[in-house]
Parts: structure tokens; C-alpha cells; sequence
DNA sequence: ATTATCTATAGATCTATAGATAATGC
DNA sequence: ATTATCTATAGATCTATAGATAATGC
């Protein structure tokens, strides 16, 4: 019961274990995903993790900062939030890695979070009608604080169609602008 | 430096393991609390935790399930939401146990998590304003989500005066019955 | 010869248990 | 004598590292 070993391409098992982290990382947060869990999930010897990353913030750092501020430049302000809303809920399991930023608890990630979720508040908050500056703000978080939330819900509330995103975007609009 | 032992009082130890369980359960979900550190903040050794609950997962249950479920019983289902949220941000450290269970992720505690969900979502479901149970209960548990979103990110959002709750209830009014 | 992969294990937690110690009630 | 408290430790993870093995490039 000897299994076979991996042909040697570093630049592969680079990329597998990005995308198993990306998976894993999205699914569990940052606590819940084991350095074990991401190199077998890549069909990679644990070691070997840290051997191209050297632990496992820098892990969580380089799988997840790219592919969590993509929403931002592919598109206008305005459809942000309809955009995240249908990846995270018509497209089958899009790549939410906005939550698994966001939803990695305790001090692990900090600086990543801390620049992710600075670029989508203040996003959200030039989109609120007020003039209060530190209202709009406050309003941003309020509505990022659902998308956090929903994004662990994720399973339960399951793939509807595009009823959860016109529901949350209803509840959003009248947040930023009521 | 030998610490003196503690007065025999094993009431007050059990009271104290479950009230320093509730501020971190509350504060750092199941996960992110462990035995040794709620038995620490009880000032009380580790191996009483265990003898007076048997195992973590039972503390947990017998910690959080009757707090959380409280909002639920102390007034109308047309208040409750407002409720909620003037404890969770009004309040000073305002027991929201509610989210404790909610936030815990993982398999643990997943009994009571799901009779506390369950609870909440029927009630705000019969707020909402569709013909539709199951369009009631989607409104319902997304915002749900929003109270997890908003529990977990308080720490971040603070306690401001009333102004969170207002734009919240605005939002959730827009979510359920728009 | 270089370097990707794997083995083995250190060291740090964390939950849980067995059994010793010591304070109260009779 | 009873029982609350404490000591010590087992056993299971988990992150991380040192160094052996084996596949490729010259």
C-alpha cells in the first residue's frame, strides 16, 4: 500500500495547494482549515506547504488577498454589491474568498483583513446617501456585517435563484439610502 | 508562590464557570474558547469544569441555551428585533448570547444552535409581509445572517447610540416587508 | 548535482481522566 | 466520612522543522 510519489513540478503543486486553500479557507475560515487538511485536499505532502510558504498565515495571505479584491475592479460601485450577491449565490460555488477573508476569526490574517475590509467599506459608503461622512461609514460596515453573515449562512441558505440577491439588495438600498 | 486554595463552595464555582463561559463563548464563539481559559477567568481549576459538566460541548449547552432563547419570550415578535438589537448595541456589554450560539461554528452545539435558529426564524418569518411560507422563511433567515454578520463584527462597530439600530430596523423593514 | 518530495518528529495546545489532597459536616 | 479542590498526565491534534530519499537536468 506504497503510493506512488508526485511527479516532480513544483510550479503544480504550488498551484494545488492555492487552490485547496482558496476552498478550504472559503468553506472554514481561517481556524477551521488544518495545513493538513489544504496539502491533502492538493494530494501534496504536508511538508511540503511550507516549504513553498513558509507557514500558514503567508498561505492564507497569498490564496486569499488577489481573489478578494477582484470584485472591486471589475466593475462600477454601483453594482458591487449585486455582483458579490450573484457569485456568492446564482454561480454555483463562486469563489466567495471576500467571506473567507472577513469570516477567518481571532488575530490570524489581520493585516489582510483590515486592508480588505477598509477598500469595501469605504466602497459601500460613497454609495450612502448622507452627508455625514461618519454616517456613511457607519452604514458600510452595517452592510458589510451582512455580507459576512450571509456568506457563513452560505450553506444553509442554500442556491436560490435570484431571489436572495433582490431581497438583500432591497434591504441594502434602503440601509444606504432610506 | 503557592496560590491558596479555593473556599469550598461548590454553587458558587458552578455559577462562576457558567457565567465566565457565557462572556467567552459570547466573545470568541465555541471554537475559539477553551475549557482552560473559562475555568481560568472563573478563578477555579480546570478539572472542576469537568466534573460539574462532564465535557465542554455540555457546558456550552447549559451556558448559553436558556440566555439565548430569552428576547423570544420577554415581548411582542413586532418588537423583537428592535429589542435585540438595542441589548446588542445600546446596552453596554449587553448578553448576546443569541449570537454566542449562533457564531459557534463547527459541528458543536449544532443541537441547540438549530432550536435556537429554528425559534428566531419562525418568528421573524411571521413578520413578513408575502403570501409565500417559504419566500417567509428565506426573508427570515437571511436576516438572521444579518444578526450573525452584526454579532460578530460588533466588537468593530462599537456601541453607538441609537443610530445603528435605526438604520438596521430600516433595512430589515425593507427586507421583509418591501 | 540539484531540488522536489517524503519521513519522522519536536513542541505547543487542548480536551479529558485518574487519583491525591484537604476542608467541611457528623 | 464525605466531597470540593487540585496535581499530574494521557492522548489527540496542529503547526513547523530537520534531514533522508528519489527524480530530473547537466
Amino acid at each position: 500500500m506504497t503510493t506512488a510519489p508526485r511527479p516532480r513540478d513544483s510550479a503544480a503543486t504550488r498551484a494545488a495547494l492555492l487552490a485547496a486553500a482558496r476552498a478550504l479557507f472559503a468553506e472554514r475560515g481561517y481556524d477551521g482549515t488544518t495545513v493538513r487538511g489544504v496539502a491533502d485536499r492538493a494530494g501534496v505532502n504536508q511538508a511540503l506547504l511550507f516549504r513553498y510558504f513558509g507557514n500558514k498565515e503567508a498561505l492564507f495571505a497569498e490564496a486569499v488577498s488577489e481573489q478578494a479584491l477582484a470584485p472591486l475592479s471589475e466593475g462600477p460601485p454601483e453594482t458591487l454589491l449585486e455582483r458579490m450577491l450573484t457569485t456568492m449565490f446564482d454561480d454555483a460555488a463562486g469563489s466567495a474568498m471576500f467571506f473567507a477573508v472577513l469570516s477567518s476569526g481571532g488575530r490570524a490574517g489581520e493585516a489582510v483583513r483590515a486592508e480588505l475590509g477598509a477598500a469595501y467599506r469605504s466602497a459601500f459608503a460613497a454609495l450612502a446617501e448622507t452627508d455625514d461622512p461618519v454616517d456613511a461609514d457607519l452604514r458600510a460596515t452595517l452592510l458589510l456585517s451582512w455580507l459576512l453573515g450571509l456568506g457563513q449562512a452560505r450553506p444553509e441558505i442554500g442556491t436560490v435563484d435570484g431571489v436572495v440577491v433582490a431581497h438583500v439588495l432591497r434591504g441594502a438600498r434602503a440601509l444606504l439610502r432610506g
